[in-house]
DNA sequence: AGAATAAAAGCACTTTAATACTTTTATTCA
DNA sequence: TGAATAAAAGTATTAAAGTGCTTTTATTCT
C-alpha cells in the first residue's frame, strides 16, 4: 500500500515530535539512526516534508528539523500525500484504472472495506496522537 | 501491499477460470490481451503459477493454460503466494522488521484490523467464488 | 516422420525506486 | 568578518521490478 519511502516518512516525523518535548531540533544523523534509515534517505524525505509544510527546518548550527505545535495536529495522511501522493487510498486492489463500485473487480467489496479503515486510520490519526505511546513505551518505531 | 504482478496473476487465473466452462484451453495472448496486460508479463506469470500447481498447461498445438475443476475451489491466497510469498499478509504497515503486538508500531492496531480483513478475503475466496460474478457481467477485470 | 504450434526457459533491456555522493546556501558563533 | 555547521539542492549510482526478445522443448496433426 505504501512505499518504503513513505514508511519510513512518518517514522522519521513520529520521532520528530516525541523529540518536540524537549525543544531542540534534530538533525537527519539523528533521526536516522534512531529509526534505522538511510541517512541520505532520510534527508530526502524530510527535504519533500519542509516543502509540503509539514515540518519546517533550520539550516545552520543549532540548526535541524522541527515540528511546530500546529503540525503536531495534522493527522499523518498529510506525511502520505506528500510522499506518495493522492491517490494510495483509492487504488483498485486488482489494478484497474479506477476503483469503482458501478464497475467492480472482483474483491471489491471486501478490500475496499480494509482500505477505508486504512485510510480512515491515516485520516483521524494526528501525529501527537501517534508520538504518545512511543514516548510511554508503548509502541515503537524501529525493531 | 500486493505487487502488480501478482494483481495480474489473479486476474489472469479468474479469467481462466471463467474459461474453464468452454472446456477450451487458453493461450497467453488470449488472457493478456482480455484482462490487459502485457504478454511477456503473463507469460513468466503462468509459467510460475504452473510451477506451483496453482494452474496446468500443455504445450504444443491445441495447447495452452487451463484450470481443473480441484484447483478452481482453491483460495486465491495460493496464487498471491506463488508470486509474491508468503509474508505478504503478515508485514508491519510501518516497516518494521516484524509485525507483533508485544512490540507494536504506532499504527499497528488499526493496521492489523485492515490487512487481517484482506487476509481473510484472500484466503477463503475460492477461484470459482470471483469468476462467478466475472461471468455474470457483475464484476469486471479490465477497465 | 515431419511440419506446425505453443509453452518453457533463459537472457537482455527498460524503468522506477531507493541510496549515495557532491556542491551550494543559510545560519551561528567566535 | 570568517570559520564552522547543517540543511537544500542537484547529480549519480545501485537495486529491483517489470517488460521484451530469442531459443528450446514438448505436443499435435498431417
Ligand atoms: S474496483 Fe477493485 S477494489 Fe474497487
Ligand atoms: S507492528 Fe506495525 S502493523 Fe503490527
Amino acid at each position: 500500500m505504501l512505499s518504503y519511502t513513505c514508511k519510513t516518512a512518518v517514522k522519521a516525523v513520529i520521532y520528530l515530535a516525541s523529540k518536540y518535548e524537549s525543544g531542540n531540533n534534530a538533525g537527519i544523523k539523528e533521526i536516522s539512526e534512531y529509526i534505522n534509515a538511510s541517512e541520505h534517505t532520510v534527508g530526502k524525505i524530510l527535504q519533500t516534508l519542509v516543502k509540503h509544510n509539514v515540518i519546517n527546518s533550520v539550516k545552520g548550527p543549532s540548526g535541524g528539523f522541527f515540528i511546530s505545535k500546529e503540525q503536531r495536529k495534522q493527522t499523518i495522511i498529510n506525511i502520505v500525500e506528500s510522499i506518495d501522493g493522492k491517490q494510495v487510498f483509492k487504488e483498485c486492489g486488482l489494478g484497474l484504472s479506477k476503483c469503482s463500485s458501478t464497475h467492480p473487480c472482483p474483491i471489491h467489496n471486501d478490500y475496499k472495506k480494509a482500505r477505508d479503515i486504512i485510510e480512515k486510520l491515516f485520516g483521524s490519526k494526528t501525529i501527537i496522537d501517534l508520538c504518545k505511546p512511543v514516548n510511554n513505551g508503548l509502541t515503537y518505531l524501529m525493531g
